[in-house]
DNA sequence: GAGTATATTTGGCATATGCCGAATATTCTG
DNA sequence: CAGAATATTCGGCATATGCCAAATATACTC
């Protein structure tokens, strides 16, 4: 039998898995998401492959995965042995700040990386292409700066803060 | 023989490849859309695969996803026929906005929606693990809802403008 | 430190994706 | 409205991906 909580719980797990498929990752992980966001408390490997129906090894991977976008902590209970505990993290502004911090700058400095060594090279070539050329590429490092400081203040704010600060920015 | 401009160009084109293949966009298709980012005009289909290497049916679809993110426009040209002309949009800010005010805003609803749902159900069922459950969902809805307004700020506002607030708010 | 319980990695199968060339559909011209 | 030029869609091949079960590696216990 399924309980309503139940239910209530498959239903936003199910939009978890959608959203994760959208944002790039595998439905499959954002269903294990949703399962350890509403867990009573943190579950082992084997735990969570029961629930969700994975193969452990599935799981495995998974953890592994959410882990380095600082989706799920990983735990070791003391008398557990080797046995390791996953919780999920909660606060999902918290989430989205490190993955700015962290993945969002870093492709960012890629880009301006690029953007710098083509100025560079295009700065000494002839030509009206080469005119052309050089200007779209600065315009584009225009906006790339630009957004690598709004990056950066994201990153840092807390959410309520923020959404204050920015309705008070645009008013109506 | 390989100018000077044109490894300038494909300096920047590359990095475009790659942020393409981050933001989950087929790699091909940030050359597509940085070979139309230094174009000095508008191209057809064919000049597009001519110089990109792509069948003319792949820079087809391409162009037609690019467009649904508001990334390339599409150009009719008087007297040259059917022929369709395609051009990148530069402002890759304006872009951003486009994907935050429609798919990011579509996505965030959907979940809203999953929540509300949830919450009904939950709120009307018994014990201890509904209560966790609904404070639990309760807590991802006030995050969506933040979120919602955030986004909405954002894609309404000029990059510029932006930051300058944003460096006012957070001033270190 | 050997033994055991557990996690992670590997290899493989089934399905999905990227890209192509050929087939079809569309739009303009006379 | 027929014909020509072009765009789009389709079918298929090669490669990549998701998932599993088995093999291997790792970390605790005594």
């Amino acid at each position: 039998m399924t309980t309503d909580a139940e239910r209530g719980r498959e239903r936003v797990i199910d939009a978890l898995a959608r959203s994760a498929d959208i944002y790039g990752l595998k439905q499959s992980y954002g269903r294990l998401y949703g399962t350890l966001y509403f867990a009573e408390e943190p579950l082992s490997l084997d735990e969570l492959a029961e629930r969700s129906g994975y193969a452990k090894s599935t799981v495995s991977t998974a953890m592994s995965t959410l882990r380095r976008f600082h989706l799920v902590r990983r735990l070791s209970m003391p008398g557990e042995g080797k046995r390791a505990f996953f919780e999920a993290e909660r606060d999902l502004w918290r989430v989205s700040r490190e993955f700015l911090a962290q993945e969002v700058s870093r492709e960012v400095n890629v880009m301006v990386d690029a953007l710098d060594e083509a100025e560079t090279i295009l700065d000494g070539a002839e030509g009206e292409r080469a005119e052309q050329d050089l200007e779209r590429v600065r315009q584009l490092k225009r906006t790339y700066e630009h957004a690598d400081r709004l990056v950066s203040a994201l990153s840092r704010a807390p959410l309520d803060r923020l959404t204050d600060a920015i309705d008070r920015f645009t008013p109506e």
